[in-house]
DNA sequence: TGACCGAAGATTGTCGACAATACTAGCCAC
DNA sequence: GTGGCTAGTATTGTCGACAATCTTCGGTCA
């Protein structure tokens, strides 16, 4: 049994990501090996894998002898993860809609009357959840692991952006007629899907 | 002055994907760090570095205290990994059409004929040589470095399959009627493309 | 015979120490 | 004062050794 530090390496990985995703290290922040193991209690090694993992996930940059800092996306590189990001995402639709189920179209119908009324009463928590929640069921129905994978990728890499666009008003309502796309275009089992 | 060992690091994990894509290791066989170690002189640490990235890169798998194995990929990633390649593929036409100038139209409808001679006289060598260059032609002139970088990761996880659809009867020509399809959307600079 | 168990060997995971390199501050010549 | 040089500090990169874990092989017992 060893409980107690499960798998160092991914943990640390883990925990690492997601305060740099949630904005506690700040962009262009220094990130100092021996400063991260004591935060997280573990070992150089550990820190230094994950910083190496980081970096291909392209969170991080590392330059040689000069250590690691967390990336400044350029508004350039954002617009080009967008772009990809909708690129898959149409393939997810089009695959979604070359399989889905009648059972699969209700559901997401579900969803998408579910989110409309967590917009109306306000509850903007539950509807990013919900909104998580039917990304996911599509993403399931169409069956493409690559492809999802890299989505997650992506998002972990864009999510401080995702500030901007969230708060942006009318942000809702078009998200909101953009999911009744999404599940006219799956229903309708055609090659036609927007964003 | 240091050009023995360079930078021990990028170069260890250059060789050993070179030595995987090209096949000098077989599928599922088992990538022991020490071994690799003195293969590529270089120390264990560096080893074990390049095994992380190339694990993030897909090509080998790693499982924890039993070692890493270059990755086996079923039919079925095989089908998902050819299905972002095209959808990363129209991506970069469709950005490539709404950015080429007149004079990028012409390389590339230079490009394509040249890569027609080069079929006839059975110079597949050569063919396949302009072929990459095509496409980093189209990708430069897209200019968008994600979809890019992304690209090459997933030619070099399916590349073991390409030898099978190259030497498809037929292959050639097909590739150079998509080829010239692939040129006239971007001429017209419409948001038409096949792959 | 065949399943189960334990020791030995092989391999990976982690740590500490040291070398290599980049950064900083202070000194000196001009 | 300024530019450049040097010593000192901070940080990363690499190595070797050891611990943890898996695998294999041989023996024991039903």
């Amino acid at each position: 049994m060893k409980s107690a530090h499960g798998d160092s390496n991914a943990e640390v990985c883990r925990r690492l990501r997601e305060e740099i995703v949630s904005g506690r290290f700040q962009p262009n922040e220094r990130l100092v090996e021996a400063d991260l193991a004591v935060h997280f209690r573990a070992g150089r090694t550990a820190v230094r894998a994950a910083l190496a993992t980081l970096d291909q996930e392209g969170l991080i940059v590392r330059e040689p002898n000069r250590g690691a800092r967390v990336r400044l996306i350029s508004d350039r590189e954002a617009l080009e993860i967008e772009q990809v990001r909708n690129a898959l995402e149409r393939l997810l639709t089009r695959a979604a809609g070359a399989r889905a189920t009648d059972a699969d179209v209700d559901d997401l119908r579900q969803m998408v009357s579910e989110m409309d009324e967590r917009i109306r009463e306000g509850d903007a928590l539950g509807y990013s959840e919900l909104n998580a929640r039917f990304h996911q069921r599509i993403w399931k129905v169409a069956d493409n692991r690559m492809a999802a994978k890299m989505l997650v990728t992506l998002k972990s890499q864009s999510i401080r952006f995702q500030y901007r666009t969230m708060l942006r008003p009318g942000r809702t309502e078009r998200s909101f007629r953009e999911h009744q796309a999404i599940v006219a275009a799956i229903a309708s089992h055609d090659e036609e899907a927007c964003d």
